[in-house]
RNA sequence: CGCGGGAUAGAGCAGUCCGGUAGCUCGUCGGGCUCAUAACCCGGAGGUCGGUGGUUCAAAUCCGCCUCCCGCAA
């Protein structure tokens, strides 16, 4: 069970596994993008790539009992339940439906940044590693006891997107590690005390706040990139900014920010137009 | 039919409202200055103005249709 591009990764490892994959599930098309044109998720095209059965309900609620839930899977029994950024809450009855329970693949290091945007909150909060961890699910939101987790080194100037990729590739080979030897994994509870929740990112919070450190807001902008991306305003355009480097650079829009510091805004993508450089915004533009 | 911005020289933009010689910054090429330079000065090349039909003596500009790109929203 899987949405987004993160999802990709683990369901292509698992399909290239010795494991079957007997179904896909993936959130309802819905229409997205400009216009009214219905898209669906990345996982649906892999897996139809690959001529698996996809489902796609609209809810799970509905899923009380065992027979509900084997009712949902069209008669089938799976030994085990792979959920990657499903974007959807499972019910009691699906969590225990599998024999071998609901296995998560997470991109951070449990319990640190449980919740819908691990890889983003991390960077913007200056961590210098983060990880990916598989554990068993239950009733909370990424509460659950861990089998396997893994470290890797988040780099001085990645963005969210090249972290994403690592994360996705190493959770694809984490959870067809701990498949192939399910029954040698032995849970680890979590210690909630020390959990830390990333919550999902509204665009509300992507506007720059130039009164922060030129390390925070380096760290937010580059947490951000590519997507949903940080912005600010240049006159009255909304400018988006990708790529910054600390301190008062000739190759790119110095600004002023807190501490008397100054950041330069070296990559960017005005309201309307292409993702540029900043030297060559500057060319057409006054700033 | 969700709302909006955009397509003009290799890059980034102005010009469009109010039709009349294709313009700016940068790059590029040639020359000059200099111990020297990404600096400075002089000169040149490079455009079917996204496509298409129409109005007009005349269209980048006004009108119709089409294609592609982007922001918001979801």
């Amino acid at each position: 069970m899987g949405t987004p591009d993160f999802a990709v990764y683990t369901l292509n490892a698992l399909i290239n596994s010795a494991h079957e994959v007997v179904s896909v599930f993936t959130q309802p098309d819905k229409p997205q993008g400009r216009g009214k044109k219905v898209g669906f998720s990345s996982v649906k095209s892999a897996a139809s790539a690959h001529g698996i059965p996809v489902v796609q309900p609209t809810t799970l609620k509905t899923v009380k009992t065992h027979k509900d839930a084997k009712r949902l899977f069209g008669g089938i029994e799976p030994d085990c339940i792979v959920v990657a950024a499903y974007g959807m809450i499972l019910p009691e009855a699906i969590l225990n439906f599998p024999k071998y329970g609901c296995l998560n693949v997470h991109a951070s290091l449990l319990p640190k940044y449980r919740g819908a945007a691990p890889i983003n909150r991390c960077i913007m909060e200056g961590e210098t590693e983060t990880g990916v961890t598989i554990m068993q699910m239950d009733k909370g939101l990424d509460t659950g006891d861990m089998l396997l987790s893994e470290k890797a080194a988040i780099g001085e100037d990645m963005n969210a997107s090249e972290l994403h990729d690592v994360l996705a590739e190493l959770g694809g080979t984490l959870i067809v590690k701990v498949l192939d030897n399910i029954e040698e994994f032995k849970p680890i509870k979590q210690n909630d005390a020390e959990s830390t929740y990333a919550a999902k990112l509204t665009k509300d919070e992507c506007k720059i706040d130039f009164s922060r450190s030129a390390k925070e807001i380096r760290d937010f902008i580059r947490g951000l990139a590519d997507y949903p991306c940080a912005y600010t305003f240049i006159g009255d355009k909304r400018v988006k900014v990708y790529r910054t480097v600390i301190g008062k650079m000739q190759e790119g829009i110095p600004v002023k920010c807190g501490n008397d510091e100054f950041i330069t805004l070296t990559d960017i993508k005005p309201e309307g137009g292409k993702r540029m450089s900043a030297v060559e915004f500057l060319r057409g533009h006054k700033v």
